[in-house]
DNA sequence: CAAGATTTTGCAACAGGTTGCAAAAATCAC
DNA sequence: GTGATTTTTGCAACCTGTTGCAAAATCTTG
């Protein structure tokens, strides 16, 4: 049914190859037979089969995108962004859901059999070595948005984990508080682990030690019962550094029902900066990662492994800013 | 460098015929040729190539899911519902973000490029007719969220959307509000004019008729300066029946920053129900579009049309319900 | 155990393209 | 216009699997 090369060629009473050559960028074909087959090709609507091609081109065009974080909102915004930049740079993304299982291994084996010309990791709580898998694999990888301080074996695009906790502390001391606390993500997560380094190191440098929390993932219930948990626990903490904004917002509520008020009794402050916090009823001081700039770095990333698949690894690590809205109070 | 058939052959000391039969289910292939070659491919660590099976066979396991809604939070909850009940039936989501250009047959082409087994169109603003492109390219298709009254040539599933307006109009009459708005989302949608065309016959039957406004997209933002607007041109409004959750949040927030309290001076329901509007900051009474049966439906009917390509195309339509929180006032 | 029926197997063609190579055509230099 | 270059072209092999077909192997049955 679908027109196929030999169509064309037949059409255009040229061979085969020079119907390739005129869709395959750089070939050596002369301006006649370009535009007979071109012709032909707009006469019977022919469109080459890229799954054909990439048989002996090994080019797909296909980019796994696997995430496991489909219940954080500010994730819609990542894949909004990363949908039209691989769009952009004529790639398809191959969506992975990895709420349920969260074996490298799989997704590794399922993109083989695609053949994907890469993969990229949208994630903040999978191991620093998920992403290792592709790599080793020989496909080309990078992590966004799940950089950590260990070894880094493969692509990684992020901001400075450590950083950001570190001007998380010193935003908070600026403003007066002393009694500070951690409410982080997911305990195991690199992400968590690094940015409660630099939030911690930075308040050693004045004195303080933080209360720690952990909510169990990035979510607003998680947040919540983590923040009633920690109000319990530590009533007299004045301001928290949370570890992501819903599962601030999820905190603010749960504040909020103990009768807590915001910036007033209670200081919080988050991060992503994702549109929501925005929103009048949410207000929430934050700070934020530059996730446009994140995924452009990240698809750029994958376009040179592509590209060349020579290319080292490279790690691209991107300032974060803070962003006032109204959950802190306002230098003392 | 990835291992092939044949490889697999020469290992196993039979022919590219027998390993081929071995992975396809119901092939003919003795007991003892099956053993040597799954040895052989276990040891090798063989994985067919999707794409060359796809050259003959016709078959990807390869979906389209297209969707232009990329900033409503509510569609993370559906991709999500998606891709995993996708996995499940072991298809594979090749996302497309219609956000910039919407058009249906730049996509066709490309996902025809890629051999898709069907097309998932999940929106409630694209066009009845975008889906239909896919049906005349004899590509199975299914639009869910999208469902109008207009002649179906296309799989669609989905609430009754006129079914939802009227269940607003009883909603709001019962609650004793008279003089009620429709605050719906971009004029041009099908989903929008359903709805107004339910809230408006019901609201007739009790010799009212609404306000009206319209919001430019399916936001908070759009819904903000909608409410704002309307607040300003029809004061005396009691209770409005906004488009979407998001709008409707954008609206509380417009009333909010005027001044009104909800739900004592302003009543609001929303459509969707997503998991926000459970948020004790948002607390949106809303009707609850079964999400869940909506996406399972939908990946059942692509099943059904990848099986046999002849199936004509079905329309599902479901139930929604009243999800009750606390922006509508209580009986009078 | 032979004849017939059934199952298993390999060959070779095919799916829709790409590409190295050598022949053919066009271009250039003189 | 001729020979040397350069460009264009088609042939045929190849990419990785699948499948119709006929031959080979196995199983039935009397």
């Amino acid at each position: 049914m679908p027109i196929t090369l030999q169509d064309v060629a037949t059409r255009a009473g040229v061979s085969k190859s020079a119907v390739s050559r005129t869709f395959t960028p750089g070939a050596s074909v002369s301006a006649k037979t370009r535009a007979k087959v071109e012709a032909a090709a707009k006469e019977l609507g022919y469109m080459p089969n890229v799954l054909a091609s990439s048989l002996t081109t090994g080019r797909t065009a296909l980019v796994g995108l696997i995430s496991n974080n489909f219940t954080n909102p500010y994730f819609l915004e990542i894949f909004d962004l990363f949908t039209r930049a691989l769009q952009e740079a004529d790639l398809r993304p191959l969506l992975i859901n990895l709420s349920a299982e969260e074996d490298a291994s799989r997704s590794l084996s399922m993109l083989q059999q695609y053949n994907v010309d890469g993969v990229i990791v949208a994630s903040s709580t999978l191991p620093p070595d998920f992403a290792k898998v592709f790599h080793d694999a020989g496909i080309p990888v990078v992590h966004a948005f799940g950089w950590s301080s260990d070894t880094p074996q493969t692509g990684r695009v992020s901001i400075d984990n450590t950083e950001a906790g570190q001007m998380a502390a010193v935003t908070l001391i600026e403003r007066g508080y002393r009694s500070v606390g951690f409410l982080g993500g997911p305990q195991n997560a690199a992400t968590t682990s690094d940015r409660l380094h630099g939030f911690r190191a930075e308040l050693s440098v004045h004195g303080l030690s933080p209360e720690i929390q952990f909510a169990t993932a990035y979510s607003y219930d998680a947040g919540r019962v983590a923040m009633a948990r920690a109000l319990d626990s530590a009533p007299s903490v004045e301001a928290w550094f949370c570890g992501d904004d819903v599962i601030a917002i999820g905190a603010m509520d749960a504040a909020a029902a103990m009768g807590r008020r915001i910036p007033d009794d209670l200081g919080l402050i988050g991060l992503n900066d994702m549109q929501m916090t925005g929103w009048d009823r949410i207000g929430l001081t934050t700070i934020r990662q530059p996730a446009q700039h994140i995924v452009s770095a990240s698809v750029d990333l994958i376009r040179k492994g592509i590209a060349d698949p020579a290319t080292p690894p490279q790690n691209v690590i991107l300032p974060c800013t803070l962003v006032e809205r109204s959950t802190l109070r306002t230098k003392p």
